[in-house]
DNA sequence: ATCCTGTTGG
DNA sequence: CCAACGGGAT
């Protein structure tokens, strides 16, 4: 199904360093701090977050909400995102102890757990599971959801685009690579309004062809 | 002036 | 389905 695309857009961008980060609790912590928020405005946050020793979940976990504002201002709706970090850290640590203790459990399981912590929908669960959590799950956002209406000239659910890339990638690295390449298609060329004439896809794109 | 690796509550 | 959340970069 995507084996095709997946060579297209590897010739072009190759191996990515998706999801740059240091430590895996950082990584969830910029899952939820980047939601609709550009990476630039995330990455200060997060250095803010070092610099003050707020920086793990159980770190988190025991700070005050204010000061949690404070740290994350840059990345935006920072009132909701303070929340969230502070139930996330909390609801983990207390159920599953750190991020090591969510390992090689049974997938369904921790994709319902961490689904149904508040501020973490599919996308942020999807990026959790993924990059923090090295299971083989594909990370469907909007980016994905647009590109692939474009490029096959049909609108897919999430659950089906998730089925497929899972069915056909087993490969974690895979399966980062292939969301991380559409994304930056989604930032390069495949933007809301598209730039199709200088895409390396245009000729195979549904949209891109006219 | 517009957009950003979304999610929630109405 | 849609308004609301929000500072920062371009």
């Amino acid at each position: 199904m995507f084996g095709d695309l997946y060579n297209l857009l590897y010739v072009y961008y190759g191996n990515l360093e998706w999801w740059p980060s240091e430590t895996d609790d950082e990584t969830v912590i910029g899952t939820i701090l980047t939601q609709n928020t550009s990476w630039k405005n995330v990455e200060k946050a997060l250095k803010k977050m070092k610099e003050n020793h707020v920086y793990t979940l159980d770190e988190i976990a025991t700070t005050d909400q204010e000061r949690l504002k404070e740290l994350i201002k840059s990345s935006g709706f920072y009132n909701q995102k303070s929340r969230y970090l502070l139930t996330v850290s909390k609801e983990i640590t207390e159920k599953y102890g750190n991020l090591p203790g969510m390992k090689n459990k049974d997938m369904k399981e921790i994709e319902g757990f961490i689904m149904g912590l508040d501020g973490v929908g599919n996308e942020t669960m999807e990026s959790i599971m993924l990059y923090a959590l090295d299971y083989p799950v594909f990370v469907v956002d909007a980016y994905t959801l647009r590109f692939f209406k474009r490029f096959y000239g049909k609108e897919f659910s999430r659950k089906e685009i998730r089925n497929y890339a899972e069915e056909e990638f087993s490969e974690i690295d895979q399966l980062k690579n292939f969301h991380g390449m559409i994304v930056n298609l989604g930032k390069d060329f495949c933007k809301k309004t598209p730039v199709c004439k200088s895409c390396f896809l245009r000729n195979d794109c549904l949209y891109g062809k006219h």
